[in-house]
DNA sequence: AACGTTCCCGGGAACGTTTCCGTTGATTTA
DNA sequence: TAAATCAACGGAAACGTTCCCGGGAACGTT
């Protein structure tokens, strides 16, 4: 009979193959200082013949370490946050960390059962983007940074919370789109704001309204029209916008998916872009590039936030806090494209 | 001085504090048949008291089982996996299974790294949707599978493999959209093949050509072109054959993003959609709607994939593999949009 | 009345690893 | 040369569970 296939080999396989205790492997394998050169590589050949490989749940068991970090994002399905994971990935399983992803479904109740799971996975650390009412979570947060995990915000965070967070200047670029199309000589322009309770909704329109203040322009209640995040958003207020017989000549909004919604209904009703009116969205997405006209965005960089996140949550980790401030701010781009350029 | 916050509570924790042993705690929370309803209302109670929560770590280092499923595709960025995972997350975390997503970057080296990972972090399942060379991992899906881990495939399967998958029928749903294009009437029908090694070209293809067979229409080299699988490539393909002066009625396209490309060309070339050129994808993603002309293609039910797939794994894992066959077909829908319609 | 059952429960090994503590022989120091 | 340091290793506890084995009541069964 040939060797019967033993389900996986231990620690204990290669001290009895060499004749040597279950101390001296682990060291061997963990590189410590006090194990001679020779036996070492002894155990490293022998775990090699042996396919050895580390049963992660007895080193967590006693290290109390899942090396395991819990992502918890709103959604998967609009390629945003998976470029973001993208970038996380690279960075985490470089340092031999594994990430546990759930989504919240952009309901707070959700995240809550979420970040519960995560903590009783015994995840490392937790990185989170949160739901439109991070608020009413807040405590949770709390908690979980009580009890010792650490926690990394980013795009989406809660501001009163002291943790770490990886995001972009909303204001500024905000400030910097709506600036792009008052100097493209745009006249009435209206900010399609995103979900109230979320702190983005309030950076990008302080960037608006900071905007039309240093322009000048008038700014009253017609301005900012409240939306929500997706396609028909955008569409459904446009509607509204048009029927009303407020067409405004530009279009500032809370993200690509509403404008995109909003330029669908201009572009039924008859309106030409961007002669008849212009339009800016946030969060650039592929969409932005296969809509007609070509949507002018800002650009986030995505795979570098999770990267950046992700190296934040490992310092944090390793007690290596200190060299990080509370929050990181990435640089941003606006894309001018056609849907915004006026043209002479 | 107050309670220390011991870090968690453990089983001997409440086994101390009711004076029972760890066994009778261990039996109460696993609802075993011995032992006394009191007691084990007793242990609940003292358990929630003591805000209890097991160690997954210990559990699985006794069980054997992680009650993890891992989780191995191309990509997460197109929406398309997402929208699967969604599916795979409602029924995985019904069971109290948690899930561990890799991406192999359309790598067969990557993939077979997360391959490896996942069998080093010991879960108790495999969901796979291959690479487009597939094949080069044949032996590794066998091997894992021989020591014990259950795999399911999904969407790219491997058709070498003895194991479950999960898939639509491509054949007959690209066989109705040429059938389609067809009857609507359109005269050369081209086919923009994807890459040549996914199993997934050489099926869709087969409809491709029993479609045109069907309805005798003469089927030559020109017929199908081997294209890839992005954007580009769509627009790359359909401008060599608008420069060649050999401009097809319609296109039958790999996926939708390589009709979305071929179209984009097409309307730079001032070509009209439907009337000069007519398009269908396949896999429908959101990009289909915001497209203009919105775009006929094939929509898969992906969230029913994922769920199907999962419990497909759950069944593997605990042991009621027959209630399954050996694969699972879906129904799948074509969507007739603007796209392929002819006007009269 | 002796004997099997059934019902509950405790003791303790086992899972695979890390790590503390101790031991030994060799080397250095006073 | 005796004492102290050091390098390299073994022994064994510990991590938090599950589960097998065994045992003592209480309960029927012949």
């Amino acid at each position: 009979m040939p060797e019967t296939t033993k389900k996986h080999a231990t620690i204990k396989d290669i001290a009895k193959k060499l004749g040597v205790s279950t101390s001296t492997v682990s060291r061997a394998l963990s590189d410590s200082w006090e194990i001679k050169k020779e036996t070492r590589d002894l155990v490293l050949k022998a775990a090699a013949e042996l396919n050895y490989h580390p049963n992660p749940m007895a080193i967590g068991l006693v290290t109390k370490k899942s090396h395991t970090i819990g992502l918890c994002v709103p959604e998967l399905v609009h390629s945003f946050f998976p470029k973001i994971i993208t970038g996380m990935q690279r960075a985490l399983s470089e340092a031999g960390y594994t990430i546990l992803i759930t989504t919240s479904d952009e309901s707070y109740e959700t995240e809550r059962k979420n970040l519960l799971l995560l903590k009783q996975n015994l995840v490392d650390g937790i990185l989170i983007s949160t739901t439109s009412e991070s608020h009413r979570n807040a405590a949770l947060y709390d908690e979980i940074l009580g009890s010792g995990t650490p926690i990394v915000f980013f795009n989406r965070v809660c501001s009163k919370i002291n943790a770490p967070k990886v995001i972009i200047d909303d204001t500024k670029m905000a400030h910097m789109a709506v600036e792009h199309l008052i100097r493209q000589g745009y006249g009435k322009i209206v900010h399609m704001a995103g979900p109230r309770d979320l702190d983005l909704t309030k950076l990008r329109m302080e960037g608006f309204l900071s905007a039309m203040k240093e322009f000048g322009r008038t700014v009253d209640e017609s301005s900012v029209i409240d939306t929500g995040m997706f396609i028909d958003d955008g569409a459904r207020e446009m509607e509204k916008l048009i029927r009303s017989g407020a067409k405004p000549d530009a279009i500032f909004a809370f993200n690509d998916p509403v404008a995109i919604g909003a330029m669908k209904t201009a572009k039924k009703f008859g309106l030409e872009i961007p002669r008849d009116i212009a339009f800016v969205g946030f969060s650039e997405s592929k969409s932005a590039l296969i809509v007609e006209p070509a949507l002018t965005s800002v650009a986030q960089p995505l795979s570098q936030m999770g990267e950046v996140a992700a190296k934040c949550i490992l310092d944090k980790i390793n007690g290596r806090a200190e060299t990080y401030p509370a929050t990181v701010v990435l640089e941003a781009a606006l894309n001018v494209r056609e849907s915004s350029v006026r043209i002479r």
